[in-house]
DNA sequence: GTCTATATGCCGATAGAC
DNA sequence: GTCTATCGGCATATAGAC
């Protein structure tokens, strides 16, 4: 910490928002090469390189290798999760969900890094992540099933297991980021282009909302 | 994956039944390796120790780990494409749909590390399978797609894209390799669960085929 | 085909000046 | 906080005997 100014814990300083800026700038090069090379892949002298510190500087920020991954995973677990985080039982059901795929297509589409390193760590067993699965994910996916078995009781959705909806919706909507090479290497097309972009809502829409609607 | 070396084309000896052995063996031992490290994350060290032979020996095999890890994924990418090969116009749609799902939920069981090992490969762009993606794969995708469009042509599926309804396939039945230390955490279950097993099969089945069934 | 020994290069991390 | 210099370790690959 900074000894000289007492007031860094309170206003920023200019000092202390160049620290933060250069964090976030490590973090940011970290997240963009570990997502496509692999942690083990990537060497930090890469990492330096990307954000423009040395490789000695970026020592002194994270003290290993190791800390900087957790924090880039730390950083990305919140928008991974946000979306699933977004249903709430007083929704109407289809609408929800309907949203949350657009959300999520969203995600990923302007996150597609933080997908596939996330999709990379769970490949892998999440060594690093697997408390974090077994505490707070399991319980917002229990809360959400809960939700979702709500809406079965109350006839609103077709009786499906909470947790096999889950899984379609991650699985459906994840895949256009992880899997974008083949998607593109076999529709000529990026989720950044916004007539695909539409098309694929539509279609993911469409698919898992007739799989779970009512009909009388 | 039990594919016999063809090396030796007319009469194979013992030695080269015993080579041929090696082989498969450092081949078995790499995808093991591979798939849960990374390619990067594994060292030939690893990888002779997990086929019993010295190092020296395997890279009398194999002339560098690159062209291992070439091996490696040609021998996989047979397997991860057999049930969408199996695709046929003369089959009922929705049967054949079912059909699909219940074979690559019965790969993910099988065959995690190969699901795992291709969605690494993707997830880094597939600078090795690039060339597959864009020929082989896209042909073949291609050709499906087809089948797709004449069952929708002759009123038998609904009016979805053919491209999406084949990502969805994909994704939802990979996710329960790629992504099982997830869906253990959340659910306490495996796919090597009989009962889980069935369960997942009739999930996804319902799920999709109710996505694209024709109502009157 | 299989071994021992070794060349060679890279990478994570530390020491210490400023 | 940032730098230069460097240590120590590991990993791929090769040389050469048997």
């Amino acid at each position: 910490m900074n000894s000289t100014d007492k007031a860094t814990v309170k206003a920023p300083t200019r000092r202390s928002r160049a620290v933060a800026a250069k964090r976030t700038a490590i973090l940011s090069a970290a997240l963009a090469l570990f997502s496509q090379y692999g942690v083990h892949g990537t060497s930090l002298d890469k990492v330096a390189e990307g954000a423009d510190v040395s490789k000695t500087n970026l020592l002194y920020y994270f003290p290993s290798k190791e800390a900087l991954y957790i924090a880039v995973l730390k950083n990305i677990l919140d928008v991974w999760l946000a979306p699933l985080r977004a249903l709430r039982e007083d929704q109407q059901p289809l609408e929800a969900i309907r949203d949350y795929i657009r959300l999520k297509l969203e995600v990923s589409r302007d996150h597609p890094q933080a997908s596939r390193l996330f999709c990379m760590e769970m490949l892998q067993g999440a060594p690093l992540l697997k408390g974090e699965l077994e505490g707070d994910l399991k319980r917002l996916v229990d809360d959400k099933s809960a939700v979702i078995e709500g809406w079965i009781n109350q006839g609103k959705l077709a009786a499906v297991e909470p947790h096999h909806l889950i899984f379609m919706l991650w699985a459906t909507t994840q895949h256009y980021a992880d899997f974008s090479t083949q998607v593109e290497a076999v529709t000529g097309q990026t989720l950044n282009d916004d007539v695909f972009f539409n098309q694929t809502v539509e279609n993911v829409q469409r698919m898992v909302i007739e799989g779970i609607r009512i009909r009388e």
